[in-house]
DNA sequence: TCGATTTGCTTAAACGTTTAAGCATTATTT
DNA sequence: AAATAATGCTTAAACGTTTAAGCAAATCGA
């Protein structure tokens, strides 16, 4: 690379110091310095296309204007909208967004975020794997800057914004029942993360007592999904419920497969939806997630914390329903 | 955020100077340090938990071991894969990357990328919009190490890695005329990219004199897909190549909407592919992109060029056609 | 035994900024 | 006319590293 202009190539141009450079380049001390030199200054730097160095600046002033997000699983579209909503988000207020994806591993996790500190973002946001309390705790206790986002440890108070899952989950099962469906399979991962769970306790809550709901808490796999739908498929179960939208995606390539007509044979809701979906034979009901607004709110509330310490805040959105054919009636 | 530990604080704990701490703690020097005293710098380092700053480190270096990462629309599945593969590939060797998405503008792409140089990045890897020549010479006259990522601009000599466009595409419309489909309809965008062109030539030229090919190219609009296929199905034709897999989205949501059944009615071939091909009613053929290899070279081509400068290397890699049904006979 | 080498460490400058403090001028007040 | 204030700039230290150069003491070779 060519020699890089610095404050001292310009000074040494105009026949100043560095620190009025500085002074006129960053606005500080207007009207302490006169009109003329200022302009001189201002055409030269332009002139030899200057342009800072952020990390001489960063080193000063303690502030690299980057933030660290932390993904559960970049492969999923969900992390993956999210990664550029943020990023959108972030850039719209000066900052910059190095990303970075745990595949749900909690020592990556771990890995991931001290490299974002050793690089000295300014905060973090963080989509943390099952089993990472500790973690919490850790950055808490280091008063770093951070928002829990999407996915959050009720028990620990710090900054959180997701959706309330509890409520939107209540939403799809009720509109089952609406429509008469009585025999719900729900269909969840077998894990500890309380947004699924809350998912989860919405559903059964409030089937309370009156229909069969059969729950299948599975692994990772397009097996067990498969093997879960079948057995619903045995039980004569009326309708499914996703509680994401890769576990959707797994069952929808199966009910293709096999033919099965949905929503005559089976009605179908997912939690989250996928680009995916447009391509199904009919189109999916779903629960929306605001995603826009998660971004937004989790880069806006990390950015309030960034600049007073402090803050603990927890934002619960709304999600909604998307009424589309595979419930149809 | 509580005090950082610096060398300064090892140092003055242990009683030595910092450069010794800095010596031991980079493993520079070996052999000229005693054992006890390095053995002690490295307990107190780890008891005092000290990280380095990368920021002061990246200043007295030059070197931040951050790649910055320009995609054309991270929104595009094949984007947000490349974003994946790079960003892995670079961790391995010891880079963090930093993502843009230029959303196929110009400018957005020069400001991103002068972004990315204020904060030292140490190169680049692109994949640019329309029209962005002169953003290449000016990164190769700035002497900026940089290679540019599936999109390139044959034109200008400078390390580039893609797929065989032509090659590839050349083996799409062969398959369909292997099985007997003459009157072929192709989609493809209106640009002046390299990488599409590379694609429409090698189709057309494989074609030579014997098969009907009617060609249309689109803006980025789904109406625009619609009237193109609507046109093709008046016109018979018996197999469509969609030239990206966003235009194949776009047109299985419109041959899913109107029932044509694939392949009977019409065949269906697409450059490269998606995850929600998977939910379409028949299984897609289409030419597979080798990501993680593009990723890996244009990783591995950057940090060579980065090493020693002045290196111009172009790599063509090749794609490879998957049958499905939706073109079987 | 004495000069040369090796060993084990320190000093200090540098990277490109920011910013408090200081210092002449010039302008304003009394 | 002297004291005070405002203007326009400079000096120099600092941020946390790296690293060339230097220096004293210990060890070596003859």
């Amino acid at each position: 690379m060519k020699k890089t202009v610095s404050l001292k190539d310009i000074a040494a141009k105009v026949g100043v110091s560095t620190a009025l450079v500085s002074y006129v380049l960053n606005g500080k001390m207007e009207g302490r310095i006169s009109k003329e030199v200022a302009a001189r200054i201002k055409a030269v730097a332009k002139e030899l296309n200057y342009s800072p160095n952020q990390i001489a600046k960063s080193l000063k002033t303690n502030r690299t204007h980057t933030l660290g997000l932390l993904l559960a699983d970049i492969a999923n579209p969900f992390s993956s909208q999210i990664a550029r909503i943020v990023e959108n988000e972030a850039n719209k207020i000066g900052y910059t967004v190095i990303i970075g994806s745990s595949d749900e591993q909690v020592d990556k996790s771990r890995t991931l975020i001290e490299l974002f500190l050793n690089r000295q973002v300014d905060g973090l946001i963080l989509s943390l794997p099952d089993h990472s309390e500790e973690i919490v705790t850790d950055l808490k206790e280091r008063e770093i800057p951070f928002v829990l986002l999407d996915r959050y440890f009720p028990e620990i108070p710090c900054n959180t914004v997701a959706v309330d899952n509890y409520a939107a989950a209540k939403i799809a099962v009720k509109h089952l029942l609406d429509n008469k469906k009585s025999k719900i399979g729900l269909i969840n991962y077998d894990t500890s993360l309380a947004h699924l769970n809350e998912r989860l306790r919405g559903a059964v809550d409030i089937c309370q007592g009156n229909e069969m709901v059969g729950l299948v808490r599975l692994g990772h796999i397009q097996e067990d999904v498969e093997a879960a739908l079948k057995s619903f498929l045995a039980n004569n179960v009326e309708a499914i419920f996703f509680m994401s939208n890769l576990l959707a995606i797994s069952g929808l390539k199966y009910l293709n497969k096999h033919q099965i007509a949905i929503p005559e044979q089976l009605a179908v809701i997912a939690f989250d939806k996928t680009d995916a979906f447009d391509l199904f034979y009919t189109t999916i009901t779903y629960i929306n997630q605001p995603l826009s607004e998660l971004g937004a709110e989790a880069v806006n509330l990390l950015n309030e914390s960034i600049k007073r310490k402090g803050i603990n805040k927890t934002v619960y959105l709304k999600a909604e329903l998307v009424k589309q054919n595979s419930t149809a009636t």
